[in-house]
DNA sequence: CAAATATATCGATATTTACCGAAATTACGA
DNA sequence: TCGTAATTTCGGTAAATATCGATATATTTG
């Protein structure tokens, strides 16, 4: 894991928003606005992008990012791809963090 | 403390070194090249610069993100200026790390 | 197979960031 | 007070990032 990447991947608040979102998502996308989500999988790139408000393009890119720097891991099914926290990645930022820092 | 704000100062190598160098100055700036050490005050700007190889400008805008974003403290002593870690900032940005993610 | 849906990729443009050198500011010392 | 040193501020250019719409790629379904 490429601390700087981190870094850069969470510059940006709706990339912020996202990982936040992604800790709960029952709580965050509502079960009657969800088109898909299995709490194994994740949620699909439509519903952060509806949640995140932005085009398709941008959100793919965003959860694009945030995957190469492994904070977030994809599980494709069929059409979807479902995205949901790296837990052990994000763990091993906070001890990074704290040995570098 | 801006969550963002800090991981856009985060987000080059060169200003992560900062703030690693001076977590042990001892050890990043040896004695007989530092012009000017203070275990109290930090490392003042032209050694930071020195170690950096960056230009003077670049230097202390660096310093001044770092310092803005509440991650290094400043001090001014006659024609020098002195950076040196928050600790405690540094310390919250880790609880609030862990917290938010 | 054709149409529809979900996602990814590809330019393109606008904004932001990276860095520099020159100039301004402040402090010191002869 | 003049010259020198340390630092900051101020443009400026080059590179990187943000974000979009259009297009391409899969996948599902009629």
């Amino acid at each position: 894991m490429e601390l700087i990447m981190v870094f850069k991947a969470l510059s940006n608040q709706t990339r912020i928003n996202i990982l936040v979102w992604l800790k709960q998502p029952h709580l965050h996308f509502p079960a009657d606005e969800l088109k898909d989500y299995d709490p194994n999988l994740g949620v699909c790139v439509s519903d952060i992008k509806t949640k995140a408000g932005l085009s398709a393009s941008t959100t793919s890119d965003y959860l694009s990012i945030l995957q190469k720097c492994g904070l977030l891991e994809a599980t494709r099914v069929g059409q979807w791809t479902y995205f949901k926290r790296n837990e052990g990645a994000i763990e091993t930022l906070n001890k990074l963090i704290k040995k570098a820092f």
